[in-house]
DNA sequence: ACTTGACCTTCCCATCGTGGGAAGCCTTAG
DNA sequence: CTAAGGCTTCCCACGATGGGAAGGTCAAGT
């Protein structure tokens, strides 16, 4: 298969995929005679582990890790286990910013007028001063 | 009062208040006979302002707005609470997807054995098709 | 007055993952 | 044999931030 059949098959278009063999997350493909890379059915079942990790929010190093484990047998479930606990943690801190900040922003929204008059009291909070 | 100063009297980098001034946020600031930037208080006030949009996550051009409407006295409150509800939604469909991500592994960690077999349903999970 | 050190200047590079586009080569159908 | 479409590599961009180098400026201390 060409890199624009297994990027349909995968989900993982072919810039992306060329990007993940540039950086070392895929192996080098196999080269045709015209300098086409050339991918089997199990290049289309790793790149989609790959996308699947990355619709849940895994970066590169963590993916990497991750196809590591998946291809050995003698992995310990521990390991995966503590990559995906230490990812939930960091998503759930950054949930956890982004809320505070919507509580903050709503509230100011809920207290703002929204008529013709210049008084804003979203505008008065960001005018003041924030340690 | 000089670039440093500013910096922090107002908690934004040297090296963001010239990125700011690159991209326009900012007025160009006025310079000393050596060349380096010369600010007043309202400098400072202006990239606290910034400061605070920033924390709330406020991109760059949504600053640029609330800036304009800051600075005039003929404003709607009505576009000022436009602005932030429209950044309110954008911030809450970060967080549900977010969550849609952290719900989905939770529930893998929690059926994952983390012991020392290879069994795990996590990788089963990134292993297998999602459209 | 001169040195020194702290601060300033501009410019380039890196992040992270993705897309766009150009110039040129390969392959295949007509 | 040509035309089209897919492939190749290479460069650029995003958004906001930091790091660092090379060199200029200023102020304080000797």
């Amino acid at each position: 298969m060409k890199i624009g059949e297994v990027a349909a098959a995968s989900g993982v278009s072919a810039k992306m995929i060329r990007y993940y063999e540039s950086i070392g997350l895929i192996r080098r493909a196999a080269r045709s005679a015209g300098g086409y890379r050339a991918y089997s059915d199990a290049d289309v079942h790793t790149l989609q582990f790959v996308r699947r990790c990355r619709q849940l929010g895994f970066g590169m190093a963590e993916i990497q890790k991750l196809l590591s484990l998946w291809n050995n047998r003698r992995r310990k479930s521990q390991e995966v286990k503590r990559l995906a606990t230490t990812h939930v943690q960091a998503l759930q801190a950054k949930i956890d910013d982004l809320q505070s900040v919507v509580r903050t922003l709503s509230h100011l929204v809920h207290c703002c007028h929204g008529d013709d008059r210049p008084d804003c009291p979203i505008l008065d909070d960001l005018e003041a001063r924030h340690h």
